[in-house]
DNA sequence: GTAGGGTTAG
């Protein structure tokens, strides 16, 4: 009987009819309560609440705390406000109840702004106050805010109250804080399940994955069961797969294998640790797969680098029909873009336009950032010249872009525009800097290095330290670069000594290539590319055995070169060469034409350095040996396989090599084609016999 | 009416 009164109520609200509702139904406040809950539109919400203005219930605080929230939860944080003024506001439960619905609809500053008012108002926050406030804190990501709102709640006696403490530690862990998380939770005198969790969830976030683990271990040594929450927190901080499978038996052993959160959880677990098997393993195993299970395995092979697989299963979401959202799509945008094919960005750009997803702002972001990473700035800035809004990550990427192909100056240009609207951050100056980095830009490099402090009181991170050593070592200030260095007030992290080695290897210089390397062989000992490099400088200086002592050290190391490779699509479908590749159904043709170009080039004037040969042989083997190099095959390839006057891309997974590059230059020349090349670190357009790096590499 | 949590742009 009451359900159906009820129902004739709201049906008649919805018919914008509110006069036909029997007065005495309103009068009944659990019937109130539910009509309000039940409004499903604000529309229909604005004429209970005329009504109840008309029956003078509004000003009852009970259900003006109900209208705010539902106002609020329908998305109308104006229309809440707004009814939140006009109450009596003396009650610290509708103040509690207006900062909630500000954190729950993401406006946090405002959250903050109506907890200092309510201070000021003479209101005393309560124990429910604090998590609200606190959340909204951490969001904001203000550690002096932080630090005061602490201060309140220490002042206020919620000291030690568990809602609160644990809502700090989470509000520390979003504020880089992870220390002072750890202090509340050493110092509370009773933890929960949630304490635990968030705690853990903090060490996560901020990368201290050992502690996390450790903590974890250390809980479920307390005998206290982890939830699924729990398991969920840990997960980010497994590492290697003995910690992932210790991870497996405890979701096994608390009965936690059928949740599906937690199954998608450990595909991106199993991925991280180099097992994508195991993770295809899982996602086959659940039986009904949501949309996040899918969007899930596709980030684990964006993850190993399997962008084909990712694919794949891309279009078999579409065959199922399955709607997917833009975080699908996010992923096999990240999954696409080390495979640097133009068409499967053009594609995926498609895909976009047609169907309607939410988030523009950020597909577009990824969008411009494929673009980049395919080889195309000129699609990447088109996207950027399109965005109806841009932001700091949006004017980062383009910058990053423009940077990555050797075009710094306009990169600086795209910056100065940016700073009319936008604060830079960390990351947009290692953007910046790499950009002065690739283009030879020293001076606008030391004056943006300086700016970042001066300007924008931005203490420059061990990145950034290495741009500037990349500068400075590229344009042979070596001695500066290592004065540099010296001087940093924090400790160089591998990058630095991986830019100074990298310059040494330009300006032959085995002293100081020594120095960087041992610094480099403590910090970064699996770094295959690291001894490769120290090797080819000794070599290049005719220090033979110095080179056999540092192969001989990767073995022992149990460190393996990453075999080199390169990539071209043609006509459709992708060939992968490495050196002297056979396995091609065209191998005998690209050798042929391949000695005829290496013989027209050699006419131009190109001299074929073997420094870039590593064994060691005649000088005329050598010769041969670079001929068979990965990039030279793919571009002959390309050049059989495609129609004269079109562009060439390749991508190589290591950098490219110093002869390839020049030998890459004559062939653009002679062949008159223009060759966009990928490598490791940035992009080449060769065009005319000359590079877009200016042989600044 | 309170805290931790599965995919997510540089």
């Amino acid at each position: 009987m009451h359900k159906r009164i009820l129902q004739r109520a709201l049906h008649n609200l919805q018919q914008q009819n509110p006069n036909t509702i029997i007065q005495p139904i309103l009068l009944d406040s659990s019937t109130c309560i539910s009509l309000i809950k039940q409004c499903k539109s604000i529309k229909t919400l604005k004429s209970l609440h005329a009504l109840m203005i008309r029956s003078h219930l509004h000003t009852n605080l009970f259900f003006s705390t109900n209208l705010i929230t539902q106002y609020s939860s329908l998305g109308s944080i104006t229309h809440a406000y707004s009814l939140f003024s006009s109450a009596q506001a003396s009650d610290v439960f509708l103040w509690n109840v207006m900062i909630r619905c500000f954190v729950e609809s993401s406006s946090y500053e405002r959250a903050v702004g109506l907890y200092c008012r309510m201070k000021e108002y003479g209101v005393r926050p309560d124990n429910y106050t604090f998590p609200y406030v606190v959340k909204a804190c951490g969001h904001l990501r203000d550690v002096k805010l932080c630090r005061v709102v602490h201060g309140d709640v220490v002042e206020f006696g919620y000291e030690y109250d568990v809602f609160v403490d644990n809502s700090l530690m989470t509000m520390y862990g979003r504020c880089e804080q992870v220390g002072v998380s750890r202090q509340v939770f050493d110092r509370m005198s009773e933890r929960s399940l949630v304490s635990w969790s968030a705690m853990i969830g903090a060490y996560a976030q901020n990368g201290f994955y050992k502690d996390g683990f450790a903590l974890f271990r250390k809980m479920l040594s307390e005998r206290i069961k982890p939830n699924r929450v729990a398991v969920l927190s840990v997960i980010p901080c497994v590492s290697s797969e003995t910690d992932a499978d210790e991870i497996s038996r405890v979701i096994v052993e608390h009965r936690l294998d059928s949740e599906q959160s937690i199954q998608n959880a450990a595909m991106l677990m199993y991925s991280k640790c180099g097992r994508i098997d195991i993770a295809r393993r899982t996602f086959e195993k659940i039986p009904n797969k949501d949309l996040i299970a899918w969007s899930s395995m596709i980030e684990a092979y964006a993850q190993a680098d399997m962008p084909i697989e990712a694919l794949d299963l891309l279009k078999q979401l579409k065959l199922q029909r399955i709607q997917l959202d833009y975080v699908t799509v996010l992923s096999v945008i990240r999954a696409c873009s080390s495979l640097a094919s133009l068409r499967q960005a053009r594609f995926i750009h498609g895909f976009i336009t047609k169907g309607s997803f939410q988030n523009e702002l950020v597909l577009e972001t990824a969008l411009i950032d494929l673009y980049v990473k395919c080889g195309s700035l000129e699609y990447a800035r088109k996207v950027f010249q399109r965005m109806q809004k841009r932001n700091l990550v949006s004017w980062s990427t383009i910058i990053s872009g423009y940077g990555m192909h050797g075009r710094g100056r306009e990169a600086l240009d795209l910056f100065d525009q940016m700073k009319e609207t936008e604060k830079p951050d960390h990351i947009t100056f290692v953007s910046v800097l790499s950009a002065c980095a690739h283009a030879g830009l020293i001076a606008e490099g030391w004056s943006c290095f300086n700016s970042m402090t001066k300007d924008f009181g931005l203490t420059p991170m061990s990145e950034h330290y290495a741009c500037m050593v990349d500068i400075l070592g590229r344009a042979g200030q070596l001695n500066e670069a290592r004065v540099f260095i010296n001087n940093m007030p924090i400790k160089p992290e591998s990058g630095v000594w991986g830019a100074l080695l990298g310059a040494c290897r330009i300006h032959s210089n085995v002293e100081l290539a020594e120095f960087a390397a041992k610094s480099l062989f403590e910090l970064d000992p699996e770094n295959p590319g690291r001894y490769v490099l120290l090797s080819n400088i000794y070599r290049s200086m005719g220090k033979r055995e110095e080179a056999d002592r540092i192969r001989a050290l990767m073995k022992q190391k149990g460190v393996r070169k990453d075999p080199g490779h390169t990539i071209i699509e043609v006509k459709n479908k992708m060939y992968k060469f490495v050196v002297g590749e056979k396995s091609n159904p065209q191998t005998e043709l690209i050798h042929k034409e391949l000695d005829i170009l290496m013989e027209r080039i050699r006419i131009e004037g190109y001299v074929p350095d073997t420094n870039f040969v590593l064994h060691d042989i005649e000088e005329e083997m050598k010769e041969k040996m670079l001929y068979l190099h990965s990039e030279k095959l793919a571009i002959v390839f390309g050049i059989l396989n495609s129609s004269p006057g079109s562009v060439i891309r390749i991508k190589k997974n290591l950098r490219v090599c110093g002869d390839c590059h020049t030998a890459t230059k004559f062939i653009s020349k002679v062949t008159e084609r223009e060759i966009v090349v990928r490598d490791a670190h940035r992009f080449h357009h060769f065009k005319g016999g000359e590079c877009s790096c200016g042989d600044y590499w």
